[in-house]
DNA sequence: TTTCACAATGTTTTT
DNA sequence: CATTGTGAAA
């Protein structure tokens, strides 16, 4: 406590009632929740299980167990501390019941859900191009985000989707899953919030044992876990001891159905709310934290909060922004840098880049893996969604549950059993027939011989893998099982002869797989884990330079962060700017205030001139976000308009804030535009001279005596 | 049923 | 571009 601010000593002590803690970026808020956590504890308010915690991410839950444990000195164990979901599939295997599954139930990924949302959608012979079943399964998965089921969903929002049949698909597809005794990731709140809104029972039940409720990054939370939040929270008697911890500033998952407006209604939702505001940050050098809070004043919905340095000592270097000619000049100078800090003597985990989307990591992979340094692509391609282990895992749900006929069908096939669609539909129409799941339909089939050729022999033998795996399950424990499934099954043997290049690292995959399967004591528990906890700790805690999104970093920080890509349609994104307008707008740029923020020592923004986007060149504008950075706190290296291919000379200054080189750009369309016309003879500074063939507002197209024709931007030519 | 060739067609963010 | 789906031939 001693350690504390009296901001963050208050968010600890008003224990009772309920409490929203507005926390900016880098105020220390791990540490007042878990200090919470303890001084609960500590003061004999609640035993460890009465309190429940919730976090966003699985990562969130492991750090605040971790910390948790070191404040009391033990480890924490049995207690309600998890992400929503994660708590919501604890709940729902003690109640299943009430919502027509088994306490067994399997949770679908999302090629599960997709599947058999495909095959739940055929009878209706909807235009897959125009409502395509993963567009279907978004407007789904968002309207469980808000707590709807198929009967709440009016006619009015039906009619929008799929010609009005939305609604009447949802339905099937809500009674297949029950059927399948499965449920998709948005049921388990869905399901919880509907067994505790119609079983008082229960309800009480879960308000006798939650003492204190704990929810970090508030801001995050959507309408159905709103709902399940309050109905835990309000009591019978007595207030409600929910304390919410969260930044209006970091939302960011509006797209994933979180509605700020949870947290910016905190205090009518619970009238005796007290607010505490934590603006002492200790993260970060007072140019970044200035440059941040200037970005972020641009936005218009805000609860109100101003970051205040913490430490009187950091001064710190400005924010950097740096113009370059193209895509490829800003991978380049980005690892350049990044190897420079290294050879200083910086340690390659305390740099990161983020970037806006995916696509933008393949550049400075590439570049990295020339220059040679150690690098990570944080949440690319991660471990349980490869095919491979999810081919694996679909082996194992089989053996877990033979009934799980979507796992079933995943590897039916899987090395090649001679069973397509035609096979798949028979097998479908036997299990049916005798109500069986596949499983049972096929061995059915089996036995009445009713299968032939080389697909019965297959079929026979997997089903054999299946037996003979069973008893060495019961005789030898689960690791060794699989081991002997995927090896009887003929898995592992279609890798072995896989002479593409990845095959070796998929086996080596594999193997990774049946050494995570010993830390768990049954097989079931192990499923559930993968199902919740869909990230894995990869081996080796190499120094690293991290690649990531920004919405992948949110809650890191970093020495140094590099922020490429700050251009419009990149940053902000188009899409967001079409779909969300004057909101969407106003969550990137949340997400730029993310991205500043997450630096300790020095931010440095890029952006190019030219992006690479799929096969072709696209010119492109600076984004207004830099307009926006207040000037007494960023430097700005642009040089001729921002394009110029001396870049490396430039980057000498970007660490000891040089001369300031001429800030020219404004918006270099609108200026140059005017003067071109067709036919003008112009000079472009890398392609040469040529002449105007076409023109409109913003891009002229010209024949180059050198390149030949080029679509460009007209302010990057200059008329001769 | 599988395999091959070719076209099309999108590409944010994730529990 | 890189993956995914479609159609025709083996």
């Amino acid at each position: 406590m001693a350690r504390l601010n009296p901001e963050q000593r208050a968010a600890i002590e008003t224990t009772d009632g309920p409490l929203l803690v507005l926390a900016g970026a880098g105020t220390g808020k791990t540490r007042v929740l878990t200090t919470r956590f303890a001084h609960i504890l500590l003061t004999g308010r609640a035993k460890p299980w009465q309190i429940l915690t919730v976090t966003f991410t699985n990562k969130a839950a492991r750090e605040m167990r971790e910390r948790i444990s070191l404040l009391l000195g033990s480890p924490a164990e049995g207690l309600w501390l998890g992400t929503f979901h994660a708590l919501c599939a604890r709940m729902l295997r003690r109640h299943a019941e009430y919502v027509g599954l088994t306490q067994s139930f399997t949770i679908l990924d999302t090629d599960d859900q997709l599947r058999l949302l495909k095959q739940v959608m055929a009878p209706w012979q909807i235009d897959i191009k125009r409502w395509s079943a993963p567009g279907l399964l978004g407007v789904i998965q968002r309207w469980k985000d808000r707590g709807l089921t198929p009967e709440r969903i009016t006619p009015t929002e039906d009619s929008d989707f799929a010609n009005g049949h939305a609604r009447a698909i949802y339905t099937a597809y809500q009674a297949r899953l029950k059927q399948l005794n499965a449920c998709d990731f948005g049921d388990l709140m869905l399901h919880v919030t509907e067994i505790l809104r119609t079983r008082p029972d229960v309800l009480a039940q879960y308000h006798r044992l939650f003492r204190y409720i704990l929810v970090d990054e508030y801001q995050d939370t959507n309408t159905i876990q709103y709902l399940w939040l309050r109905l835990l929270a309000k009591h019978p008697e007595g207030p409600a001891n929910i304390c919410c911890v969260g930044d209006d500033d970091q939302s960011i998952y509006s797209w994933r159905g979180a509605e700020v407006e949870n947290i910016l209604r905190f205090e009518k939702d619970f009238p005796s709310a007290k607010v505490v505001r934590l603006e002492r940050n200790y993260r970060s050098t007072r140019h970044i934290l200035g440059a941040a809070a200037g970005l972020i004043a641009h936005n218009s919905e805000r609860l109100g909060k101003t970051l205040r340095p913490g430490r009187e000592d950091a001064e710190g270097k400005k924010v950097s922004i740096l113009g370059v000619w193209d895509s490829d000049t800003e991978a380049r100078m980005v690892c350049e840098q990044a190897e420079k800090l290294r050879a200083q003597g910086h340690a390659l985990k305390e740099i990161a880049i983020l970037v806006r989307a995916g696509f933008q990591t393949r550049a400075f992979e590439e570049r990295l893996m020339q220059t040679g340094l150690p690098y990570r692509i944080v949440g690319g391609l991660r471990f349980y969604e490869r095919a491979e282990i999810r081919d694996a895992l679909a082996y194992m749900r089989v053996l877990s549950q033979p009934a799980d006929d979507l796992a079933f069908e995943r590897i039916i096939n899987v090395p090649k059993r001679g069973v397509g669609p035609a096979g798949l539909q028979k097998l479908h129409a036997a299990a049916r027939a005798n109500n069986l799941p596949l499983t049972g339909g096929t061995k059915k089939l089996l036995e009445d011989k009713a299968l032939k050729g080389k697909s019965a022999a297959h079929l026979r033998q997997l089903m054999e893998a299946f037996a003979s795996t069973r008893d060495i399950l019961a005789r030898e424990g689960h690791v060794v099982a699989v081991e002997h499934l995927l090896e009887e099954s003929g898995y592992l043997d279609m890798w072995r002869q896989d002479r593409s290049p990845d095959a070796p690292g998929r086996l080596e995959n594999l193997k990774e797989l049946t050494r995570a399967l010993a830390d768990f004591g049954t097989l079931g528990e192990f499923l559930e884990h993968v199902a919740l906890v869909m990230d894995h700790d990869e081996n080796g805690q190499d120094d690293y330079l991290s690649i990531m999104t920004l919405h992948g970093a949110k809650g890191l920080e970093f020495d140094t962060v590099f922020l490429p890509g700050w251009e419009e349609g990149v940053f902000p994104s188009q899409r967001t700017l079409d779909e969300g307008g004057l909101k969407g707008l106003e969550e990137e740029r949340r997400l730029a205030y993310v991205g500043i923020t997450r630096a300790r020592q020095e931010a440095i923004i890029f952006h190019a001139g030219r992006r690479r986007i799929y096969a072709n060149w696209q010119p492109s504008m600076p984004s207004r976000f830099l307009d926006e950075l207040p000037d007494e706190h960023v430097i700005r290296h642009d040089e001729g308009g921002g394009f110029s291919q001396q870049g490396l000379n430039l980057s000498e200054s970007v660490f000891d804030n040089g001369p300031i080189i001429a800030r020219r750009r404004k918006d270099p369309m609108l200026e140059a535009a005017p003067a071109l016309q067709l036919g003008d003879h112009v000079r472009h500074p890398r392609f040469g001279e040529g002449i105007i063939i076409s023109a409109d507002r913003h891009h002229v197209e010209v024949s180059f005596e050198s390149v030949g024709t080029k679509r460009l931007l007209s302010s990057f030519i200059e008329k001769i």
